[in-house]
DNA sequence: TAATAATCGAGACGGTACGTCAGGTCTTGTT
DNA sequence: AACAAGACCTGACGTACCGTCTCGATTATTA
C-alpha cells in the first residue's frame, strides 16, 4: 500500500530540474537580446545546454516556452505598504515602471500579447498569469486605503464595483504600458507623482458625481 | 507662373499605382486573417495579383511592408468638434476604440508594436506615423477647450506644458489600449463616459495643486 | 521601277552598328571570365553600354546570343599551304590548337556544344557555322595532297569516300579539342608532329587494306 | 588484430542511405530528360522524394551535385579481354560509343566539362573521376598487347613512354567523343573497325620512325 | 518643316529557381 | 524513460536572372 502517491512517479530516468531551469533562463535572455520573431528553439536549446529534443518534451512549441517564461518575470510583483494610498499607487506605479523598462521585459511582453491577438489560447493564458495577477494588486491596493480610511467602503451595487476597478486598473496599467513602450519615456518619480495624483484626485471628484448619475439611469 | 519641378519624373517604366494599392490592402487583409508571425510575403503577393518581386521593390522586408499597412490604418483618426471638452474627449476615446476593436486593427498595431521593441529604426518610424499623428489630436482638443473657455491657456513653463500634454497623451491612449487589448473589454460609451468624467476631473483638481508644488521644489 | 531594292530600307532610326559589336565583344568577354552559365544578359548589356532592350531587339535569348558570338571566333581558321601534306596537317592541327588555348574559346565552344546537347535547333546551328566550316578544311587539304599526288585521287565509291573524310575530321578534330580541353596539355610542335604521323602513316597502311575488305563485303 | 578505427560512428541519427541512392538516380534521370541548366534542384528533390535542405546537405550547390551523379556513370567502363589488340580496341571504342550515346550521358558528360572550363576545382574533380580512370584502360590494353607479343614492350625512355600513352589516349578518346557529340554519328561496327585499324596501322608505322627522328634530336 | 516610325536608355514587371533558415519530428546510441 | 546529437520534412525567406512591358527621348525617313 503505496499510501497516497502525490507524485505517480513512472520508470525511467527522471526529467532533469537544472534543464528546466536553464532553458527558462537562456530563453528569458534570448527574448532580451533580440525579441520573440528572432529568438529561435535553436539557440535557446544551445544557449541552455541542452538537446531541442529536451526542450520540445516539456514544452509544445516555440509559443508555449515563451509564454511561460515571460508570465515568471512578473511574479515578483508586490505592493508594498508605503503608508499612503498616493504613495502605495505610486510604488506600484514606479514597481511596474521598472519592470518593463528592464530592457527584456517589455519586448517580452509585447512580443507575447501581440502573439495573442490571434490565439485564444494563448490570450486566456495571458490573462490568467499576468491580468488577473496584476488586478489583484488594485483590489489589495483599495482594502488598505478603505482601512486607513482614504476611500469609502465599497458601494452597495457589486457590478458597479467591478466597474471602477476594472476602470482604474486599465487605466494604471494602460497608463504605464504606453509611457514605456510606445512613448518610449521613463517612469521616473516625478511621472509618477503626477499621474498618481491625476487620478486619484479625479477618482475622488468623479465618484461624488457617478452614483447619482448612473449612464443607465 | 509655376516655374519649377513640374514633375521629377525619372526615366523608365513608371511604378504601377494599382500595385501599390493592391498590396498594401492584401497586406491588410492578411494581418487581419492570419496576423503578424503566420503573414507570409508570397501570400500577400498572390493576394494582391502581384509577383513577390515588385514587393520586395517597394519595401525591403517583410517588416517594411507591414509597418507601412498599419500606419496608414491611421490616417482616419479625426477629432470631430463635439461642443464640449468631455464632448470632445469621449468622442476621440471612443473612436480610437473602435478602431482597435475592428478585428485586424488590434493586431497589426500590436504585432508592429512588439517588432519594434528591439528595433530602434522600426521604433522611430512608429513613432512619426503613429504616435505623433495621435499626439496632435490631443493638441487640437486643448486648444479648442482653451478657446471655449473650459480650460486655462498654456501655462507659462513650456516645458511643464508638454510634460502634461504627454502625460494626458499616455493615459488616453494607454488606457484605451489596455481594455481593448488587454482586458479584452469593449470601449462603450459608458466606459467612455467614467474615463472622461474621472480624467477630466482630476485634471481640474490636480492642476490646482500642481503648480505651487512641483517635484523639483 | 525602283529596280532591285537591295536594301528594303524602312523607315524609322536605323539599328546602331557600334551596339551590335560593343555586344558581341561584352559577350566574348564575359564567356571567357565567368562561363555560360554565369554570364547574365543584364551584365553583358552592362558592359556593352548598352539597354537590355536593345541586346534582345537582335537576338531573341541568351543562347542565340551567345552561339552567334562564338561562331565567329572560328572565321579566323584558314589552311595555309605549309609545302607538304604533312606540314599541312601540322598546321592546321597547330592553329586549332591555338585557337583552343586562347582563354576564352574553349570556355565558349565547349559551353556551347554542352547546350546544344538538349536543343536540336542550336545543335543544327553549331553544325552549320562550326563543323561545317571545319570539314572543308579537311577537303581542301586532301585536294591539294592529291595534286601533289601525295594521296590517291578520290575512290570510286563516294560513300565510302564521304565515310574516310569523316572519320579523318572526328580524328583530328577530336584529338585536338581532348588534349586541349580534358587533358589540358598544350598541342605544340611536339605533339603535332606525333600525332599526325599517327595518322598519316596509319592513312597510308590502312588504306591499303580497306577497300578490299570492306566491312560490308 | 582489427585494433584501430572499427567504425567512426558520430552521434546522432546516421544518414539515410536510400536518400543518397534515390537522389542520384533522380538527378541522373532529370540529367537525361531535361539537360544541366533546366535541371532544379526541386525537381530532383522531389522526385527522389526527399526534401530540398537533404540534398543540400550532403552536396553544397547545383554543380557538386551534377558532376558526383555524372562520375558514377563511368564506373562501368571496363575493358574485356576480347583475344587480341585490335578487338580490344575495337570492345572498348564500341563501349565507350554506347555509353555517350545513351541519351543522357553526353549531355551530362558535356555539361560538366564545360561547367569546368571556369572552375579548377571542379576540373581537377573530373580529372580524378573520370580521365584518370579511362587512361587506366590505355595502359590496361597495352599491358595485355605486350604479353601478347602484339606490341614491343615499355621504351626505354619512360617520359617517351607516357607521351605516347597520353597521344594514344587523347586520340581514341576524343574520336569517339567528338564523333558522337559533335558530328553527331553512331559509333558502330563499322566505324569502330575503321578507326581501329587506322590508329593500330598508324602505330605500328610511326613507331618504326619515332625512335629514330625524336624531335629533340 | 512637320509627321511618322523605328530605335534607344531606363527600369518596372511577372515568373522561376536559387540557396538559407527556422520549426518541429524522428532515429540513433548513451546514461 | 530521458538525454545529446543530428538527420529529416516543411515551408517561408530574400536574391538573382530571365524575357517582357512600358515610358520618354532620339533619329532617321517620308510628306
Amino acid at each position: 500500500m503505496p499510501s497516497s502517491a502525490p507524485s505517480p512517479r513512472r520508470a525511467g530516468r527522471p526529467r532533469s530540474a537544472e534543464a528546466d531551469a536553464a532553458i527558462m533562463d537562456a530563453t528569458r535572455e534570448a527574448l532580451v537580446e533580440v525579441g520573440w520573431s528572432k529568438l529561435t528553439v535553436g539557440h535557446v536549446a544551445a544557449r541552455a545546454g541542452v538537446a531541442k529534443t529536451t526542450l520540445y518534451r516539456r514544452w509544445s512549441n516555440k509559443g508555449e516556452l515563451v509564454v511561460n517564461a515571460v508570465a515568471a518575470l512578473f511574479d515578483e510583483l508586490e505592493l508594498p505598504d508605503c503608508g499612503s494610498l498616493q504613495a502605495d499607487v505610486e510604488c506600484v506605479v514606479m514597481a511596474f515602471g521598472d519592470l518593463l523598462e528592464r530592457p527584456g521585459t517589455s519586448a517580452s511582453l509585447m512580443a507575447v500579447v501581440a502573439e495573442s491577438t490571434h490565439d485564444p489560447v494563448l490570450r486566456e493564458h495571458i490573462r490568467e498569469a499576468i491580468v488577473e495577477r496584476q488586478k489583484r494588486l488594485v483590489l489589495k491596493g483599495r482594502e488598505r486605503a478603505q482601512e486607513r480610511g482614504e476611500l469609502p467602503p465599497d458601494a452597495g451595487d457589486p457590478d458597479e464595483d467591478a466597474r471602477l476597478v476594472d476602470l482604474i486598473f486599465d487605466v494604471i496599467a494602460g497608463a504605464v504600458v504606453h509611457r514605456t513602450l510606445v512613448s518610449a519615456e521613463p517612469v521616473d518619480a516625478d511621472w509618477a507623482g503626477r499621474f498618481t495624483t491625476l487620478i486619484l484626485q479625479g477618482l475622488a471628484a468623479a465618484s461624488a458625481s457617478w452614483p447619482e448619475s448612473p449612464r443607465s439611469a
